[in-house]
DNA sequence: CACTCGTGGGA
DNA sequence: TTCCCAAGAGT
């Protein structure tokens, strides 16, 4: 029972075949088309015009931000540069400043050389061919489609992330859609699903079923035009589609921690300001000393070369390693202990120190390095901390 | 190609 | 609180 809408009949003469043909399905944009005339965005500030330079601006702006953020902005910018000339002859102090805040400050930079660009190699016209859009700074594939369908009405897809969100659901595409494969997919169906007429109602359908329906949780389906045909919906998995961002593997490191100490006192180090555990006092460490590998005597002769510039070297002992996981990365700690029956007295020795160990429990140490010398020492203190 | 780039808001 | 990520492009 499909109903025929406007302009989207079956085309009488060319056929439009494409190599996605396979992919083509007209009820898709007649549906989105339908539905973006009576429900869909028809008021935000760079909408009715045909202006390419209004269009583009919205388009730069829009790139990975919100229309809520973008909407102050927009009116401020086209207030200060109202038109390409404008601002291509803005000083960039003058751009960025009104830029600040937006963030993704190479979209301004882009931006000023572009319109440089349009005024210098097209006479201030922007061209309307999507492929020539692309090659301007700070226009992306899916971002000279947008603007070339909406300031010229050119047959061009888009892929932002409300599409992805619509065809992962729609067509229950699984994987992260940020991935090459993933998203060569997804182009090659925005591509075969372009309808024939209308394309500025489609693309603009698109956005707004991704922004205001089709969100990320929570979508209204019972609203939503595509709702009979949608995959994820048939199939209960609007919450599981589209794929999240699968957490790069976390790297795994390795180190051996000594900890130096005659009767009374420990031997710690300072960390540099930046970077991990900046600032704060840690054990030596020395290059990896893995049992498995090694022979006892050598490890009892690596310790020794580290641990005699600090005292009369007496008796060592492997301790139990321990891994501790950081938000980056995972350390594994091969912990050894290096008893001294005499310490030396080093004066100003770079960024080490002798820490007495009744006052370990003051000590600005890394959380595994406080419990680890806790254990060794079994010092009760400790535990109140 | 995986990573980086800002900021604000929602879950 | 913390994480995720929103009208992507450049490297």
């Amino acid at each position: 029972m499909k109903q025929v809408v406007g302009a989207c009949s079956a085309p009488a003469g060319g056929t439009g075949k494409s190599v996605a043909a396979g992919l083509a399905d007209p009820g898709f944009s007649e549906a989105v088309i339908r539905w973006q005339k009576q429900h869909g965005r028809h008021a935000l500030p760079w909408q009715n015009t045909r202006d390419a330079y209004r269009i583009w601006l919205s388009e730069i702006m829009l790139q990975q931000t919100q229309v809520a953020a973008v909407i102050p902005y927009y009116q401020r910018f086209l207030n200060r540069f109202p038109d390409v000339r404008s601002l291509a002859a803005a000083p960039s102090e003058d751009v960025m400043s009104h830029w600040s805040g937006l963030g993704y400050y190479t979209r301004a930079r882009n931006l000023h050389r572009c319109a440089q660009r349009v005024v210098e190699q097209y006479n201030g016209a922007f061209p309307s061919d999507p492929g020539l859009l692309a090659e301007l700074p700070g226009i992306g594939r899916s971002t000279a489609a947008a603007i070339s369908a909406f300031a010229y009405g050119t047959r061009a897809a888009i892929l932002d992330g409300n599409v992805k969100r619509v065809f992962c659901r729609v067509f229950g595409v699984e994987g992260y859609p940020g991935a090459k494969p993933v998203e060569d997919l997804l182009w090659k169906r925005a591509v075969a699903l372009l309808p024939q007429d209308g394309v500025e109602s489609y693309t603009q359908g698109l956005m707004d079923l991704g922004a205001t329906l089709c969100t990320r949780s929570r979508p209204a389906c019972e609203r939503c035009p595509l709702a009979d045909r949608c995959v994820a919906r048939a199939t209960g998995r609007t919450h599981l589609l589209p794929e999240r961002k699968p957490k790069k593997a976390v790297p795994e490191k390795s180190t051996t921690m000594m900890i130096v100490a005659d009767a009374d006192h420990v031997l710690l180090e300072q960390r540099p300001d930046s970077g991990i555990w900046g600032g704060l006092l840690t054990l030596p460490e020395i290059s990896v000393l893995e049992p498995a590998d090694l022979a006892s005597g050598e490890i009892e002769a690596a310790l020794y070369t580290a641990a005699e510039p600090y005292g009369i070297f007496d008796t060592y002992e492997r301790l139990q390693p321990f891994t501790h996981v950081f938000t980056h990365f995972k350390l594994h700690v091969l912990p050894y202990q290096v008893c001294l029956t005499k310490r030396n007295a080093f004066a100003g020795q770079g960024n080490h120190v002798w820490y007495a160990i009744a006052r370990l429990a003051d000590a600005p140490l890394p959380a595994p390095v406080k419990k680890l010398l806790l254990a060794v020492f079994r010092e009760p203190d400790l535990l109140s901390r």
